[in-house]
DNA sequence: GTGAAAGCGCTAACAG
DNA sequence: CTGTTAGCGCTTTCAC
């Protein structure tokens, strides 16, 4: 058989209809157990692989989900992804990665592909919609969408995440507790709801705590490497440095030790840090970073489970969000401030 | 309009045929530019999208790739998968990502994707065929396939891959010339190529500065950071331990740089180090790795730009793989051995 | 330049 | 239980 076998040739050689085949191949129960076998032994002679495209545009379903992030080139994501992929798989999906470099061209672009039937689901990554151009803008409760890590207001979509504000609390808390009084915090970008949380969370603790925060303890950064160390560089100018220094993120956490280095500061022995994430690889930086672990393989996993359910049909509560446990990891690169 | 749009809905309202639809919406030569105006304005009104399976169907083209590795979780294929990405995207392709696990099942399931018509052709990095379970073999040469990273010999594959052994012999040099002489090597799993090449790149350069390579300097890893620390510790209880190392990844290096931390050993006082691939933030690292920087991004463009071309008809030339060039770079973590 | 019509390969009524 | 048949939405001959 030199051309790929289609579902006419296994029923003209099984002397049966494309109907029986097509039955048989989709194990339903309208078929002798005789007959099963016998196509099915055929399939596997001839080697026989549905069609794809026939079947989606029969069926109207493509049987893959979208999965779409801001950066793929970031570490961040991989384990989500592995976690997806793993859940997608399980259940017969293809996963198709999505790429927008916050270009809103991209963010619409991949929202059309659910419409074409590229994807049936999309799970998206990006903490934001699409600008309201492409009018897809009310087609948004048809489409399965399920937000996650990220947080979007009011677009009735259902979220898989983490507390970020109870995860920053209690990293803060961890320096509190092991006697740091001057805290500053380099946040992510603002006013970008993840960073907000933490912050708060930041604030929150030291509120608790009955610690002041000047004004200028609070740095804004951007996540990346770069802006963890001018920011760090900005908090060690001031008159009044801290011992400590809660960072939004890994990235930055790596950037400010980088910095505090170069500045001949001893990490932790002048200045305690604790990041956010747990990057792959973190116990091996020097010193080992303290910092708040995200269960990440979960959070794909919960969101493709999310996204699975939706497409089958059932209803979700979008107003409750499914919220997953993060672990502080306290490693090297805190310790009880000088005396 | 509830429903999607198809192209009926143009045809009736423009009041021409399906034909004609298709054809101005395909840029086609044979409709006046006037009728091509007006069903191109009612497409965009109507929010038009072209359905992808009937498409896929009729024209047998999926218009996505499948870009399959060993292990999505490794931060190491990111860039690639970006480049990639960028170059599919910018033809009208979109990726799907395939995750082997060293799974032959699923090494098989993937090279079936192809064939049911899931994708047009495949960048596979994974070192390795899937075992001729399924009998698609034989069609091998008729899938599009390209070889990225890794090498598969005989296979009559196209290949875009850096110079493993070149690299790894210069990275040897750069320790040599700064006055190592033992110099120990932490391999990759073996009898993997790319393993095996750039042992022998750490050969090449030992031979030609006429230094011994003791059989207890080469140590077998697998590219994991525990391997790294592993290895390490062997290499140190040596009666002569090395005063340099050149790991065969950076993951490893890490590895190694951690465990001579905690042996008391000071990198690169005591002992220097030199990894391969410059991973993400590997800058940050204390000390900054001295590596190999492999052009991830251009790898995965070179593999798609190469798909491609193949994908397009051309004939490729398989027996010459794309070779990219790879820099060193030299950081913190090598220096002249002490006296 | 445009239209009619024939499928691409599959699934799902509907009949038997 | 099995077969016949009508599409899914699109592209592409082949006529006109």
């Amino acid at each position: 058989m030199r051309e790929r076998p289609k579902i006419k040739d296994i029923a003209e050689r099984a002397g049966v209809s494309v109907a029986t085949v097509s039955r048989a191949l989709s194990d339903s129960p309208l078929v002798t157990a005789e007959t099963r076998q016998r196509i099915l032994d055929l399939a596997r002679e001839l080697n026989y692989r549905p069609n794809v495209s026939a079947r989606s545009l029969r069926t109207r379903k493509s049987m893959s989900v979208l999965l779409v992030v801001r950066d793929v080139g970031n570490p961040f994501y991989l384990d989500i992804l592995k976690g997806v992929e793993a859940t997608a798989r399980e259940a017969g999906y293809s996963v198709l990665m999505g790429n927008t470099e916050s270009d809103p061209a991209r963010e619409i672009e991949y929202f059309n592909m659910l419409r074409d039937g590229h994807a049936d689901g999309m799970i998206l990554m990006t903490g934001k919609l699409p600008p309201a151009g492409g009018n897809w803008t009310g087609t948004l409760n048809r489409l399965a969408v399920v937000v996650a890590l990220e947080i979007i207001e009011g677009a009735g979509l259902p979220h898989v995440q983490v507390d970020n504000f109870g995860a920053a609390r209690e990293a803060v808390e961890h320096l509190i507790s092991i006697g740091h009084r001057r805290i500053a915090h380099i946040s992510g970008p603002l006013p970008e709801l993840m960073s907000l949380h933490r912050r708060e969370g930041y604030r929150e603790a030291m509120r608790n705590a009955g610690l002041d925060v000047p004004e200028a303890y609070e740095v804004r950064g951007d996540f990346l490497l770069e802006s963890g160390q001018e920011c760090c560089r900005k908090l060690f100018t001031l008159p009044e440095p801290p011992t400590a220094l809660f960072v939004a993120n890994d990235e930055m956490a790596y950037g400010a030790a980088y910095e505090l280095r170069r500045m001949g500061r001893d990490v932790p022995g002048d200045v305690s840090v604790v990041g956010f994430d747990d990057l792959y690889l973190s116990k091996a930086f020097y010193p080992p970073l303290t910092t708040v672990s995200q269960p990440r393989a979960e959070i794909g996993h919960a969101a493709m489970e999310l996204l699975l359910k939706i497409l089958s049909g059932a209803e979700i509560d979008c107003d409750e969000p499914i919220v997953l446990p993060t672990v502080l990891h306290i490693r090297g690169s805190t310790a009880p401030p000088q005396e």
